[in-house]
DNA sequence: GTCTATATCCAGATAGAC
DNA sequence: GTCTATCTGGATATAGAC
């Protein structure tokens, strides 16, 4: 295995690109010849590498799945109050979307139904289950009052998302750091005991 | 000027078909023979009504937001503070999400710009920013702490919007209305002086 | 205003050489 | 594994009778 090599490999120049054109013009807007041309990869290779255009969105789900479950294990190590732990998602959230906008826009805004049909909605997905699943935690600490687990969820990470949403919608100028603290206020004393 | 004709105009039948379609299947994968399938109304007629495709998503997207602008006259004339105001149209949020959520789903998931180019994305619509303008009214009444007037909006009215989201996912099962009381004093708590 | 039949185009997918 | 050339289906949109 070589290390360093330069050219990264086709897939994954695929995937890239496939990102970046979804998410700027939309699943359906991008044709697999636009993929071609801004990865340099042949539509054959693509074709090669993936089952069909559906195949390379799948790809791209499964690995920000992926993703984000390896994130949230992080979290859950470091941190131990739903207090730290929530605090600690909106804080993840929010840099994914300062770093990799068109990840967190393919995340967010991708009707994934709509072109995977076979996959469960992003937020049915382990990874979010996993984030209320902390909020439920908080209510049996006594940390959060008790409320339907599903609504303690939103309005805990509700206002969070719609930020972001507004972000990549570019209504939202500045960097989303400045806004951690008091979105983060807002929400916590909504739900905190 | 006829009463009670049974039947309704070609154009209407047309966009409520759509409506449905581009709800449950999306824009994309919904053709023009769908919709004249689900409509009864000929390929040659809609065309005849319409410019084209997305002439028929344009036409829903300015009808959605006229509709929303008069909710927001009659909240306006309703009620005075801000927050009454506030409450009001998260209620009203929640009622639409009820009886017509193929709509609300047109709203928030349809990725306007995706196929209305020409479309200001729908949170940067008029509607919406007089939903903001009753938070930046009750920051200066003394009724909310004062912040950074988009964080605010979304601290407000994010936590409701998530649930909607999950509401339409199907992940709430729950009326909305059952939910109302929950949210609201949350996101009120968090923003309230 | 409404309809059927049809033209046109282009994207997804494949074949097969290298 | 990568590439070019090609096939094919289906969608948008139009023509023109009624």
């Amino acid at each position: 295995m070589k290390i360093n090599s330069v050219k990264k490999p086709a897939d994954e120049r695929v995937l890239h690109s496939a990102l970046i054109l979804f998410s700027n013009k939309g699943f359906f807007n991008t044709s697999v010849h636009d993929i071609s041309r801004e990865s340099g990869v042949s539509i054959g290779s693509i074709y090669h590498h993936f089952k069909d255009k559906q195949g390379i969105a799948q790809a791209m789900y499964v690995s920000l799945v992926e993703n984000l479950h390896g994130q949230i294990d992080q979290i859950e190590a470091r941190h131990h109050s739903a207090h730290d732990r929530c605090r600690a998602v909106i804080e993840m959230l929010f840099e994914m979307t300062e770093r990799q906008p068109e990840l967190m826009s393919f995340m967010l805004y991708a009707k994934h139904r709509e072109f995977l049909p076979d996959e469960k909605p992003m937020c049915s997905s382990l990874p979010f289950e996993r984030m209320r699943n902390f909020t439920m935690q908080g209510m049996k600490n006594g940390e959060i009052r008790i409320m339907d687990p599903l609504v303690c969820a939103a309005c805990l990470y509700g206002g969070a998302v719609r930020l972001i949403h507004l972000k990549l919608d570019g209504i939202v100028d500045k960097p989303l750091g400045k806004c951690l603290h008091d979105v983060w206020a807002c929400a916590w004393r909504g739900v905190a005991t």
